[in-house]
RNA sequence: GCGCCUCUAGCUCAACGGCAGAGCAAUGGACUCUUAAUCCACAGGUUUCGGGUUCGAAUCCCGAGGGGCGCACCA
């Protein structure tokens, strides 16, 4: 089919409805305008038909008369999903729909596969997440579930640009996977022979930046990280990070509750979420609150990194949780308050002074040094960021390390790896740093009302399909 | 990785051991104000795939594949 290579449009649906509202039923405007779309339907009666033109904005109704339409015959015969451009004049038809009088019009392409049932739309999964384009059209929802993440991201860039951060990139393949605990995917380069890590977070880099002397910086981009796929994981994800010299951590919380206040704001007007149902407030003032005083709420009795560790697994063992032989009470009080209190954090919360012993990269705090000056930041029973005064110190740091690589040595495929390049650049000083990671996807899903990580994810990882 | 559920026409779904169906889409036709238009006609299937049980399997059993949910891991 002979298709044109451009079309000259110059009027938006929605654009439309605004500027014409005032038309009465039946009244014409006598302004000519061109529309491009899809024809999402159709609905022909003898020398007349009504299409319902869909583009990026919204919908406006093609109503075609036999006497006045080029090619009527050919406009009766559109088939569902066809991309039109259309010139006409705009109109209120007798029973009230605003419409654009069909003069010239053509084809501009085919749609050759359908868009679903045209009430129901398509909800097989497979077929929405193999093929979103259809899904985009079949199912509005998912249009303004992505559209919602893409504001969230617009939302925080203009955020933070607007408060002197430098937006970086720092390397995807690392010679060493570390910054966080997770198992990475493994590649391989064949210039240099050398095997290479997708990464599982940018932190030690961005931490290089600032020893560089840039004093607020941020990354929003993918890490990748070789773990389950659930309705809260994909394999790649968004993560943002940020560091800000001369910050400790209670100053870092304030800029994560202002940024989430923030991003509500713009993307929804305003703080009041309604999550799958039930509310919640994005307004700032979260509450923070210690690992320690969480747990021992949660177990009736006082519990904390100083409780002999034999107590701490009575309590994880009540509990049914597997106490592995590594952990020490550090570990074992961070599992005690995930078994007991995390899933129950509905309104956004800061849990704070996390153990030193899973916090490698976290600076140790100033009141306790089994402690860090960690927070994490909980919504919805889920993690959303983590955030800490950062460790400066050089040959902390690689006692840190080391402890990790004894960790390793005992089966935690976990653990971190020693990154004696890093420790070098601690030795060109580091300033007192506050960083903050964001998982974009989860604040997206609270922002969009998602249930799962998929629908804020354009195309989530599925599984290849294997030819026979 | 483990467990439970699921897969029927292009899409959304029936049929649940006895002839594989409907609506929408598609195809042909009627209709000068429709709104998921309506009406008439026509067509559409290796019931995901491979085995098995049975006189008979979409349906029951076993295996494989895709998907969903839960657990584990994690953000």
């Amino acid at each position: 089919m002979n298709t044109p290579y451009s079309f000259d449009h110059d009027a938006y649906a929605a654009a439309l409805q605004e500027r014409f509202a005032y038309l009465t039923d039946g009244e014409e405007s006598g302004v000519t305008v061109k529309v491009a779309g899809r024809v999402m339907l159709l609905r022909t009666q003898g020398k007349l038909a009504f299409g319902t033109l869909r583009d990026s904005s919204g919908e406006i109704q093609l109503f075609a008369l036999s006497a006045v339409a080029h090619d009527f015959e050919a406009f009766t015969k559109l088939h569902l999903g066809d991309w039109v451009g259309v010139e006409g004049e705009v109109v209120r038809t007798k029973r009230g729909e605003l419409s654009v009088k069909v003069g010239f019009w053509q084809v501009l392409a085919e749609a050759r596969q359908n868009f679903g049932d045209k009430w129901a739309g398509i909800s097989d999964f497979d077929m929405r997440y193999r093929h979103r384009e259809a899904d985009l059209w079949a199912n509005p929802e998912t249009r303004t579930s992505l559209t919602r993440r893409s504001q969230v991201l617009q939302s925080i860039r203009r955020n933070l640009w607007d408060q002197d951060f430098m937006e970086v990139e720092t390397p995807m393949l690392n010679g060493i996977p570390t910054g966080a605990a997770a198992r990475p995917f493994v590649t391989h380069h064949n210039a240099l022979g050398a095997e290479f890590f997708l990464r599982i977070a940018p932190e030690l880099w961005l931490k290089r930046l600032v020893v560089g002397g840039y004093e607020r910086v941020f990354e929003m981009g993918r890490v990748f990280r070789n773990e389950g796929i659930s309705p809260r994981h994909n394999p790649e994800f968004t993560m943002l990070e940020l560091y800000v010299a001369y910050w400790d951590f209670e100053d870092m919380m304030t800029l994560t509750e202002e940024l989430c206040a923030k991003v509500a704001l713009d993307v929804l007007g305003t703080t009041e979420i309604t999550y799958q149902g039930r509310e919640f407030s994005f307004a700032t003032g979260w509450p923070r609150r210690s690992m320690a005083e969480l747990a021992s709420e949660a177990v009736g009795q006082d519990v904390s990194v100083h409780t002999p560790r034999e107590r701490l697994v009575e309590l994880l063992n009540e509990r049914d949780v597997q106490v592995h032989a590594s952990w020490g009470p550090g570990r074992c009080l961070s599992e005690l308050f995930e078994a007991t209190s995390e899933a129950d954090i509905w309104n956004p919360m800061f849990v704070t002074e996390h153990p030193l012993e899973i916090s490698p990269l976290a600076r140790g705090h100033r009141r306790d040094p089994m402690l860090t000056e960690r927070f994490e930041a909980f919504a919805t029973g889920r993690e959303l960021a983590n955030g800490f005064s950062e460790l400066n110190d050089p040959d902390v740091q690689r006692a840190r390390f080391e402890d990790q690589a004894r960790l390793a040595a005992a089966g935690d495929d976990e653990a971190m790896q020693i990154d004696h390049d890093y420790i070098k650049a601690l030795e060109w000083g580091l300033p007192p740093t506050a960083g903050l990671g964001i998982g974009i996807d989860r604040l997206a899903m609270l922002i969009a009302d998602a249930a799962n990580i998929r629908e804020v994810i354009a195309f989530p990882t599925l599984k290849p399909i294997r030819e026979a």
